[in-house]
DNA sequence: GAAGAAGCTGAGAACGCTATCATGCTCCGC
DNA sequence: GCGGAGCATGATAGCGTTCTCAGCTTCTTC
């Protein structure tokens, strides 16, 4: 069916190896094989058998990208970020959803091993274990990462993007503050918290119950932020851990009435188109959503093309935005 | 480096023809060998080489998706549901952004190509030949189709949805209904675009001067929303056609100060996330965009699975949801 | 003019798998 | 006891590339 590099040979009237050298741009070939091989394969409509090729060069030119859910628009930004860096270099990327289920991402990552990816980004489940980390290709954890997987990492500085967040209630003069968040067995989300009990702490102003835990998703996140809200004693500011938990905050404000920033004020973790849409704008803890993806993608290339030595950490810093949500404008 | 069957035939002390048997699960083999086998291959870590396996079995067990960008929401929910239904049946799914630009669409069906996937989703990019379609492996085209390509085409009913949105605005008074609308070469757009001028001219309300074609992008919608409502006789609602659009106009409200939905009533195509989080919550049109990547993915494994017949097209139903951004509520 | 270098070519061996085939072997029924 | 069915096994031929190697021709150099 499809035509192979012996059907452009007989074609042109060459042996094999022939039309391969000039196909495949190696050795030496007359100018004369060449016009005529290059003529009878556009004339045949060759497409080079990248399976093949993979099966001999050992090298697929495929990455393998394993990510919650790829409707998460921090997702969704990696991912782009990640195959724009990648691309340019003869890659594709592979997409798989894992759904925060740990037994779901090995299953991915063994799925992209046997596909023989020449490297992967991973973004480990909550409860991921180290063992999943430990042979196979090239791979690079992105925005958490897993205790004792020893590979490169990238992820943004969580706890000093929390401190920020803090900080800033606590400078507009709020003293009871509280915190929902993904779950701790999320590194990045544990390392949120850290940074939110350390600014508190600081100023003797920490409560652990007012840190909420939800999950993965809006609904948990409406649950967990109602659970704060609705205490007579109620936080008079929330810093949200994530989007979705950003999200299922403003539903549960809306849904007991009170009034950002007045009755509420709020910081989220993380920038999405809507926050600026929304009334008042959200003040967010901005991460470089994009940048991950490509430090991601740069990490992974150098590992590809050999790069040797332990393992590095890369750490992008956020960047607090104040709008209106906490009443600072 | 990595471990073949004939490693795990030695290991276990039988040819590699019997160790491909038991691995392969075909043919006879005795149950001493099947467990000498298996014990042998755990224990060396035995991956099949899916790559190997793909060139023997002409099938690479890959599905190829084209799309704008990852990022938009829209592909995203396409992405995820392609994959949904598509990863059970131990498909993996190539990912790649073309944005919007037939040259890039272009290469990256041939980088897919050459990978050998056996199938693809394309979402054409707004000028896109047809033949790129013509052929090539089962492809699929999603969202918009291209004239004269021959293949299976999902998309919803665009010109019933946009009729639905003009209607309602019509039912609340509006005269002056303008539309905000990506490029109409995308034929998804095009066909909104119909579906707005058949319902304003069923009333004798069309006009030309009303349409503000934007392009793929909010800023584009900004600005496309701008010239609207920057006229001194402004239409006094607004149908936008895509997300970004809806953006654009919400934005271009807003600087221009005008209340939702008192001063200007306002109906999108697409329904997102943020639409219930701003205030007034948006009416919308809303598109089965799950459902569209749900229903791409069957018809490809059906076409790969050797189904036959002439290029099929399926529209899925739109749904208007009303919200408060017309006043209706 | 001989020796070597350089240019060009085809044969053929991998890569790691699937799958066919021929060859034994055991067991059954008549 | 014997033919045939059924089971088990190893050899071996691809799949479509890449790439080495040997052989041949042509050009260079002293």
């Amino acid at each position: 069916m499809t035509v192979t590099v012996r059907d452009v040979a007989r074609a042109a009237g060459v042996s094999q190896a022939t039309a391969a050298r000039v196909l495949g741009e190696y050795g030496y070939a007359s100018d004369e094989a060449r016009v005529r091989v290059h003529a009878s394969a556009t004339e045949l409509g060759y497409t080079p058998n990248g399976v093949a090729r993979a099966l001999v060069s050992r090298a697929t030119q495929t990455i393998g990208l394993v990510v919650g859910d790829i409707e998460n628009p921090f997702f969704a930004a990696v991912a782009r970020g990640l195959s724009d860096v990648v691309e340019p270099q003869g890659y594709t990327v592979l997409l798989t959803n894992a759904d925060e289920d740990p037994e779901r991402e090995r299953r991915a990552m063994l799925a992209l091993r046997s596909r023989r990816v020449d490297g992967m980004v991973v973004v480990p489940a909550p409860g991921a274990g180290r063992e999943a980390f430990r042979d196979g290709p090239p791979l690079v954890q992105l925005d958490r990462s897993v205790r004792g997987a020893a590979t490169d990492a990238v992820m943004v500085h969580n706890a000093a993007g929390a401190g920020s967040a803090v900080d800033h209630l606590l400078a507009l003069g709020h003293t009871r503050i509280g915190m929902v968040t993904d779950s701790p067995q999320i590194s990045s989300s544990a390392e949120r918290i850290a940074g939110y009990r350390r600014a508190l702490r600081a100023k003797g102003l920490l409560d652990e119950s007012l840190i909420s835990v939800g999950g993965s998703s809006q609904a948990d996140g409406l649950v967990a932020a109602r659970a704060l809200l609705d205490r007579p004693d109620r936080p008079t500011a929330i810093f949200t851990a994530n989007n979705f938990m950003t999200h299922g905050a403003l539903l549960a404000a809306r849904e007991l009435r009170l009034r950002i920033p007045r009755d509420l004020a709020l910081v989220g973790f993380d920038d999405l188109d809507w926050t600026t849409l929304v009334d008042p704008p959200l003040t967010v803890v901005s991460q470089p959503v994009g940048d991950l993806g490509r430090v991601a993608g740069e990490r992974l290339l150098a590992r590809i093309g050999g790069e040797d030595g332990p393992p590095r950490r890369v750490r992008l810093a956020t960047r607090l935005i104040v709008r209106g949500s906490c009443g600072a404008l």
